[in-house]
DNA sequence: ACCGCACCCTGAGCGC
DNA sequence: TGCGCTCAGGGTGCGG
């Protein structure tokens, strides 16, 4: 599922194909609960604008356009952006281990194709996937605000320990489910926040407000080293994760928890255990993580 | 203000 | 073979 790193690959990879290209035609499915805008309206407003500039807050994609509209997009949970060349044959083999993304590339769009953004010059076409619908796509007006876009805490990447010991203040809730909050520290997902207290030694169990600074400096520390290591490995593939050129991420070779329920403590051999924080499935290493 | 939980959606995997 | 069930989870919104 796309998080941070994973949204971050994604801008990269996809800015040399957006940046200074004027969109020709907009081609959409009906309307669902992926617009927010409604599909007729991004095929009827967007054609004709340049886009200036691509950004990432949090797990959001926002490319500007030259009249300063925005469109923003959210992957959700199986959302793929891909810089489609027709005729070239795609990549591929397995993905190096642990789950067997569903995706396969595509020569053609599908059901799950709901936008495609085709362009005046002769270059690949970009298309937004997404078979869960849990993704979206808004298109704001010059100046306007995005509900969600304003309520994001600090970019994991920016954030200090500070920023976290603030945010857990008086909160009685478990850490795990804190750092999910996006209004807290935005970017950080169900893979991350595993990782992350299992290499600050916290269990995911503890209340936030029982976390001293220096904990909070561990976290937030070991998020930042995860999700830059993630993103040189080319983000986490762990069902349907794939970049715009459609490869598979590689830092999944590289979890020590997440996903790993009753084999081996990295550290200590211990089974790693597995439980529901927050409706989130949660592991962490009993012995390890205090 | 805070917190728990149902819900949105689709495909995979499983038991029968 | 095929049906029906459960599970996965980012984010929203509601009720207590």
């Amino acid at each position: 599922m796309p998080e941070l790193p994973e949204v971050e690959v994604t801008r990269r990879k996809l800015e040399p194909h957006v940046l200074g290209r004027t969109i020709r035609a907009v081609l959409t499915t009906r309307p669902s609960v992926f617009f927010l805008t409604p599909p007729h309206v991004l095929r009827r407003e967007l054609p004709g604008h340049r886009i200036s500039v691509l950004r990432r807050f949090g797990k959001y994609l926002v490319a500007e356009l030259d009249d300063e509209r925005r469109l923003v997009l959210h992957l959700g949970m199986t959302g793929q952006l891909f810089a489609h060349r027709a005729a070239v044959p795609a990549i591929l083999a397995r993905p190096p281990s642990r789950g067997a993304p569903r995706a396969a590339p595509l020569p053609a769009p599908d059901r799950h194709t709901h936008l495609r953004l085709q362009f005046t010059d002769a270059g690949p076409e970009v298309w937004f996937r997404d078979t869960r619908k849990f993704g979206r796509v808004r298109l704001l007006a010059r100046v306007q605000a995005d509900p969600r876009l304003d309520k994001l805490g600090t970019d994991a990447l920016q954030a200090r320990g500070l920023d976290l010991f603030e945010a857990c203040h008086r909160r009685r809730i478990p850490i795990k489910v804190l750092l999910l909050d996006q209004t807290v520290l935005a970017g950080v997902g169900n893979i991350y926040a595993d990782e992350a207290l299992f290499a600050a030694g916290i269990r995911p169990t503890r209340r936030a407000c029982r976390l001293t600074r220096s904990d909070c400096d561990r976290v937030v520390a070991a998020l930042r080293r995860i999700m830059h290591r993630s993103i040189r490995s080319g983000g986490t593939t762990v069902s349907d994760y794939l970049d715009p050129d459609q490869r598979f991420g590689r830092y999944q070779l590289a979890l020590r928890v997440y996903g790993r329920s009753g084999e081996p403590c990295w550290h200590c051999r211990e089974p790693v255990s597995r439980l529901v924080l927050g409706q989130r499935s949660t592991h962490f290493c009993r012995c390890c993580q205090k």
